[in-house]
DNA sequence: GCGACAG
DNA sequence: ATCTTGTCGC
């Protein structure tokens, strides 16, 4: 599948990061989709490894039939990772395998689920939302623990599946902490981008089994890259 | 110096 | 994220 070409590579520090997200931030546009016309989701997820010193990554995209979740294709990507972890610039960090995967994949997703936040972000500008200006495909952010914004604490969900508290900051919704399966912390669903919250949440709680918490179609990527990076490992090591 | 900190 | 064994609870 085609991305579209947005530049961000090759940035000097976080203030050109910061730069590039205000501006992407205002084309932002979490608009009602048709929930009907999904036919396929994808699941982006990366693992990391250490070697001499340097820290390579492995990127997989998982893509399932929506209604039966079939896997229908995998594709992966690998290599250096030259940009450091950090809280709000993932994004830069986790694009360049992303991308590269992305452009391997022979179908065409009508929405991607990711590992990390899309709109609960400081800047509203989580890796899922991020990511929709390169795939022009709506978006959802799944992340695991809690981002903390403007000292906002989360409210704990019901223990119910399905239960969620919406996550509201400074009067603005920025996302929901969701409980998937009982007796299991929540995870955190926010909007990645072209799609509104409620069909967000309709999607996520569509893609849930009762193997893990996260949506079918990132937690099985997540798996492919704990595959992929015990390959990969081998491979770099020998040389 | 100390705490915070999506992945 | 990753390093890692046992162990508490349903």
């Amino acid at each position: 599948m085609k991305t579209e070409n947005v530049h961000i590579f090759n940035l000097n520090g976080e203030d050109e990061f910061v730069q590039i997200q205000n501006k992407l931030k205002s084309k932002i546009d979490l608009c009602n989709i048709d929930e009907s016309k999904i036919r396929i989701c994808a699941g982006v997820d990366i693992a990391y490894w250490e070697d001499a010193g340097e820290t390579f990554g492995a990127c997989s995209i998982v893509v399932l039939d929506y209604n039966t979740t079939e896997v229908l294709e995998k594709v992966f990507s690998s290599g250096k990772i030259e940009v450091p972890y950090v809280a709000g610039f993932l994004a830069f960090r986790e694009l360049p395998l992303i991308i590269e995967a992305a452009e391997k994949l022979s179908l065409e997703p009508d929405v991607f689920l990711f590992d990390g936040n899309g709109y609960l972000h400081y800047n509203h500008m989580g890796i899922a939302t991020h990511s929709s200006f390169f795939l022009n495909k709506p978006t959802i952010g799944i992340a695991k623990s809690y981002l903390k914004i403007n000292r906002v604490e989360f409210k704990m969900p019901a223990n119910e599946v399905g239960a969620y508290t919406d996550i509201v900051i400074d009067g603005e919704i920025y996302g929901r902490a969701l409980r998937t399966q009982k007796n299991v912390k929540p995870i955190f669903l926010s909007c990645g981008n072209y799609i509104d919250l409620e069909s967000s949440y309709r999607i996520a709680m569509n893609l849930i089994n009762n193997k893990s918490k996260l949506p079918i179609p990132v937690r099985l990527a997540d798996l492919e890259t704990h595959i992929l990076r015990e390959r990969f490992k081998e491979e770099t090591a020998a040389q």
